[in-house]
DNA sequence: CTCCACCCGTGACGATCGTCATGGGTACGG
DNA sequence: CCGTACCCATGACGATCGTCACGGGTGGAG
C-alpha cells in the first residue's frame, strides 16, 4: 500500500526535487505539492494525503502555524515538518502543534524516506541531536509580553516604534527589553534578539 | 558528450536530491559532491569537471570566494551560483568573480539542467528578475572602510567592541556607521545593516 | 601643484538606551 | 485572605548612540 504525501515548501527547485526524488520510492506517491503555508489545509481537504511533509519558513503562514491549522481540520493527515534551522523553540512548537515528526534538511535523502514510513505506520520521528539539544536547554525564561515585545523589536528600529505599534508607553517597552536583555545575557537590544531567535523563542 | 558537474551545497538534502536527480539526466553526469566551499578547490583539481555548481552560503569559505580560487586554480571549470537570496550585491560579486550563470533556488529544477546546458556550451545564464534589479539600483553607496565597519557590527553589540575589533578609535567607528547610516536612509545602525545585508553589500 | 575623496581622530551636543526603584492593577493558588 | 507573578506605567540616572564641525594625513586625477 502506497503512502500518499503532500509536500509544502517554498523553494521551487527544492520542492520539484523531492517531489521527483521521493515518487521514485515505490510505496510513495506525492499527490500535491504547495509553495505558500496558506495553500496546505485546503490543498490536504482536497487530496486527503497520509502524511504532509511541511517546511516552516514559508510565505502565507509558517509551517507551525499550518500544522496547528491542519491538526483541526484534518486529523487524518500526519505532519512531518523538515526545516533548515535546528532551533529548540521550533522543535517545541511543532510538538506542540502535534507534529509526528521533526527533521533538518542536513539530514540525508534516505532518512528522510525512513521518517516518511515510519510515520506513517504510527511512530514519530526526531532528529536526535536537536532532541537532546531541547532536553538539555529548556524551555523559554521570557514572559508572553517579553516574547512581544522582543519579537516586535526585529526590524523596526527604535522604542518609540515598538512602543505604538504594540500601543504600549515607551517606559513599559523598555522595561521589557531590559528584563528580556537580563534573562538571555545580552547587553544589546539587538543580541538579545539575535539569541532569541536563534533559538526559537520568538515563533 | 557527458558534461562533468561538481556540487557544492550545503544542506545535504538538497545536495543529495540534485546529484541523483541531475544524474538522470542522459548528458550530465555529477561527479563529485561536497558540503564545504572550503573543499571546492581541491575537488576541482582532483575531478576536473566541466562546470561548478555552488550555493553561497556554506561552511569554511561562501561559494563566492570558492569561486574566486576557482578562476584562479582551475579556470577550466566554468561557475554556476545557485543561492537562496536574490540579493543584487550577490549578483554583482558573482560578476566580478567571473562566475557564467546566477541562479536562485526558486526556479523550477528544468531551468537548472536548461543553465547547466548553456553555460557548458560557453553562453551565460543569468535569472532574469535579478538581473533587472540588479540594474535598476547600481553599485553600493559605501566606501571600501564603511562596508568593513557595518560588516563588524552585525552580531558585536556595543560601538566599543567594533572598535576594538578593528583596532580604531570609538570616534571613527561612530563616524562611518553615522556616513553608513544616511547613505542608506536608516535611522538606527541595526536597519543599516539589514539593509545593507538585504542587499548584499556586505559580503 | 591643486583639487578631491577617503581615512582616522577629537570634541561637543542632544536624543536615545539600559537600569533601577516604585507604584497600581489583575489573576491565580495556597 | 494573602502571597506571588505578571502587566503597565512613571521618573530619574548614567552610559551609549547619532550627528555635526573640525583638523591632519594619504593618494589619485586633473
Amino acid at each position: 500500500m502506497t503512502i500518499r504525501v503532500l509536500l509544502a515548501e517554498d523553494q521551487t527547485m527544492f520542492r520539484g526535487a523531492m517531489a521527483t526524488l521521493l515518487g521514485l520510492e515505490p510505496d510513495i506517491e506525492v499527490v500535491a505539492d504547495v509553495g505558500r503555508g496558506d495553500e496546505v489545509v485546503s490543498a490536504c481537504e482536497a487530496f486527503r494525503p497520509d502524511l504532509a511533509l511541511l517546511d516552516i519558513e514559508m510565505p502565507g503562514i509558517d509551517g507551525l502555524e499550518a500544522a496547528r491549522r491542519l491538526a483541526k481540520a484534518v486529523p487524518g493527515t500526519k505532519v512531518v515538518i523538515v526545516t533548515t534551522f535546528g532551533r529548540t523553540g521550533y522543535l517545541h512548537a511543532a510538538m506542540a502543534a502535534g507534529a509526528a515528526g521533526f527533521l533538518l534538511k542536513d539530514a540525508p535523502v534516505t532518512e528522510l524516506a525512513d521518517a516518511i514510513r515510519k510515520v506513517a505506520a504510527g511512530q514519530r520521528v526526531i532528529d536526535p541531536s536537536l532532541a537532546i539539544a531541547a532536553l538539555s536547554e529548556g524551555a523559554s525564561p521570557l514572559t508572553p509580553r517579553e516574547t512581544d515585545v522582543l519579537a516586535a523589536a526585529r526590524g523596526h528600529g527604535t522604542i518609540a516604534d515598538i512602543a505604538r505599534q504594540l500601543y504600549l508607553s515607551p517606559g513599559t517597552v523598555r522595561n521589557h527589553l531590559s528584563a528580556a536583555i537580563q534573562k538571555l545575557g545580552a547587553r544589546t537590544r539587538t543580541e538579545a534578539v539575535e539569541i532569541a531567535e536563534q533559538k526559537g523563542w520568538l515563533v
